[in-house]
DNA sequence: CGAGCTTCATAACAAACTGTTATATTAAAC
DNA sequence: GTTTAATATAACAGTTTGTTATGAAGCTCG
C-alpha cells in the first residue's frame, strides 16, 4: 500500500518533536492540520501510530519504524530547498563558458579562480575556441559565455555582446631584450629579431600578419608557432624572439616578470575582447553572477591600465 | 523556498525514467498529470529543469541535482510502504511477551526461536513474572501476552485466556536416580531425598508445599531453593534431590537427558497454563501471528503427549 | 521530405486533500 | 478540585490531484 509523503513527514516531525504542536510548528504548520494527519493515517493503516491517551506522546514500535522513513523524506525536502536557494542566489550550479587561448590563459582563469573563492558551489567547465566556434557552441546550447575577441561588425546577430577590453595588441619580447634598452628604437628593427607566432587562426594571428606586412615584410622569420599562452612565454623569455600579444594579457602579466612589451605603437586591430551569450536567453544565477563578476573584473583591469598609463609611458 | 515533496519524486522519475511517460507509469501515475507538474514546477522555480525540445528528455544540471533528493525520497516511501505490507502480515513489528520462569525457559523460548525462523524480521521481547505482574503488565500495555499458569476460578476479569496446557506436574530427579530402579516405589519414599524448591512465590512453590503437606511433612527437607530451571536441572542432575515441575516441561525435556520424572501421582492444581491477553484489545499482526504460532505449537506437545502415553506408562 | 509513430503539452472537470480558524475534550499539574 | 496545556473535532474555502480527451511536436524510416 502506498503512503503518501508529505504524512510521513509529519508523523516524522511529530516523532522528532515529541508532540503534535511542537511537530506542527517544526514544519510551519498549524496543530489542527497534523493532527487530522495523524488521525487519517492510523484510521487508514489500521494501526496505532502512538499509544491512546499518554501525553508525553508516545510512538508505538512501528510509527517510530514509519517515522524513521519520514524523517529521510525530511532531510531530502530540507536540502532540496536549500539547494535551491543557493542556486537562486548564484550559490550553486554549472557555469559553462569558452574562449581564445591567450585571453583565457592570461586572464580568465584567474577571475574563475576569484569568482569561486565566493563561490565554492559552483562548477566551472571551461573550454577554448575562437569565434566560430564558440558561436555554435552559444547557439546550440553547450556553452552559457564566451570570451573572445569579435569583429566590431559582426553586431547585430543572435549574441550580446559586451566590450570587456578594448582591441589592442603589444609587441612583446623577454624583460631582458636589448630593445628594451633603446630608448627610442626604430620600427625597422622589429625585423631584426625572429618571431613567435600565436596559433594559426587566432585572431592574433591576423594581426601579426598585417603587422608585419605594415612593415613591408612579406615573409616574416617566423621561428616557433602554434604553442600555447605559457609556451610562448617560456619561449620568448629564453631568447631574443619576439611575439605579438593583446595588451591586457600583457598587462595582467606584468608582475610576474616574464614578459614586456615594447614601446611600439601596433595599429588597433577592428576588434574587441567581448562577453558573449545568447540575445533573451534565460542564464542561471550561477551564469549570471560570474558574468557580472567578469565584467567587474575586467573594467577594474581597465581602470588600472589608465592609472598605470598615467604614470608610464607605453608606446612611443 | 519549500518544495512539495510529491514534485521532487515526479522529477525523479522522470529523470531515472528517462521519459515522462515512462516516469508517469514507473508511479502508476498519467502521463498529463506528471507532465503538468513538471511545468509546474518550472513555472515556480522560475528555473528549466529540462532542456526544452530534446527529444531524449535530458535534465539540466540543476534539475538533475534536484532530482537526487527527489530519489532519496522515492525510495524512502517505497521503503515505507514496504514496511507497512510486512507488518501487516505479521512479518515485521515486536512481540512484548512476559512468562513464568519455568514454562518460559522450558517451553517457549524454544517457540519463540521457531517463530522467529519464518518471522525473522519480528522482534522479541521477553520478560518474567507471575499472574499478577503479568496481568497489570498487560493492562498497562507492557505487555501484549502472557503465558502463565493461572486459576481456573480467575474466569471473567478483563483479560482472555486460552488453555495451553492442563495443570499437571509431576516428580523429576535426575535420569540416574536410584528410585528411578524400583519398580512401584512406595510414595513415602519422597521424603527419604532432599528436595530442591522452585522460586518462593511461584505457583509451583505452592504445588509443592501441598505435596509434602499430603505426605505428612511439616518441614520438607528443602536443601536448595530459588534457582532458574536451567539451575534446578543442573543441580537435580548432580545430586539424588528432588523437584517438582510441570509435566509439560519435563517433557519437553525428554530427549535432552537431563531430567527424568518419578512415577508417582501428583495431585493436579486447579490450574492450567494459559495464553493471557487484554480482552478486547487489537494486537498487531505480528503479536496475532506470534500468538497463533504458540497455541499451535501447544496443541501440537498436548498431541505429543498424548501419544506417547498411548506407549509409555506415566504415574502409577 | 513527408507519413507514421511516439512522446509530450494542454484542456476540462470531478474528487480529494490541504490548510485555516474556532471550539470541544482530555490529560497533567498544582 | 481547578487550572492549564495539549490534542481532537468541526466547518469551510481554496488548491491540488488525478482522470480522459485531444492537440502539438520530435523522431524515424522509406
Amino acid at each position: 500500500m502506498k503512503l503518501d509523503e508529505r504524512h510521513l513527514i509529519q508523523l516524522a516531525a511529530v516523532v522528532q518533536a515529541g508532540g503534535v504542536t511542537e511537530g506542527a510548528a517544526l514544519l510551519g504548520l498549524s496543530q489542527p492540520a497534523v493532527s487530522r494527519t495523524l488521525t487519517m493515517l492510523e484510521k487508514r493503516l489500521g494501526e496505532p501510530l502512538f499509544v491512546r491517551g499518554r501525553r508525553p506522546l508516545q510512538p508505538t514500535p512501528f510509527g517510530r519504524a514509519l517515522a524513521t522513513h519520514g524523517q529521510t523524506m525530511l532531510t531530502a525536502s530540507r536540502k532540496a530547498s536549500e539547494l535551491l536557494d543557493t542556486f537562486r542566489e548564484g550559490g550553486s550550479g554549472v557555469v559553462r563558458v569558452g574562449g581564445t587561448q591567450f585571453f583565457t590563459d592570461g586572464l580568465v582563469t584567474a577571475m574563475v579562480a576569484e569568482f569561486q573563492n565566493a563561490h565554492p558551489d559552483v562548477r566551472v567547465d571551461q573550454s577554448y575556441g575562437y569565434f566560430a566556434d564558440l558561436r555554435a557552441a552559444l547557439t546550440t546550447d553547450r556553452i552559457d559565455l564566451a570570451i573572445c575577441p569579435i569583429d566590431l561588425l559582426d553586431e547585430g546577430s543572435e549574441l550580446a555582446f559586451e566590450e570587456l577590453l578594448p582591441g589592442r595588441n603589444v609587441v612583446a619580447c623577454a624583460p631582458t631584450h636589448p630593445l628594451l634598452l633603446q630608448r627610442r628604437p626604430p620600427i625597422g628593427a622589429l625585423l631584426d629579431y625572429p618571431w613567435v607566432a600565436p596559433p594559426p587562426n587566432s585572431p592574433l594571428m591576423a594581426d601579426l600578419r598585417s603587422l608585419l606586412l605594415s612593415l613591408g615584410e612579406m615573409e616574416p622569420k617566423i621561428r616557433y608557432a602554434g604553442g600555447s599562452l605559457i609556451s610562448t612565454l617560456t619561449y620568448v623569455q629564453a631568447t631574443n624572439a619576439l611575439t605579438i600579444l593583446p595588451h591586457g594579457v600583457v598587462f595582467g602579466l606584468r608582475h610576474v616578470g616574464t614578459i614586456a612589451a615594447l614601446p611600439f605603437k601596433v595599429p588597433h586591430p577592428e576588434r574587441a575582447l567581448g562577453l558573449l551569450r545568447v540575445k533573451g536567453s534565460s542564464l542561471s544565477p550561477a551564469v549570471e553572477a560570474f558574468a557580472r563578476h567578469v565584467t567587474e573584473s575586467f573594467a577594474a583591469l581597465r581602470h588600472l591600465i589608465k592609472r598605470h598609463e598615467e604614470r608610464v609611458v607605453w608606446g612611443v
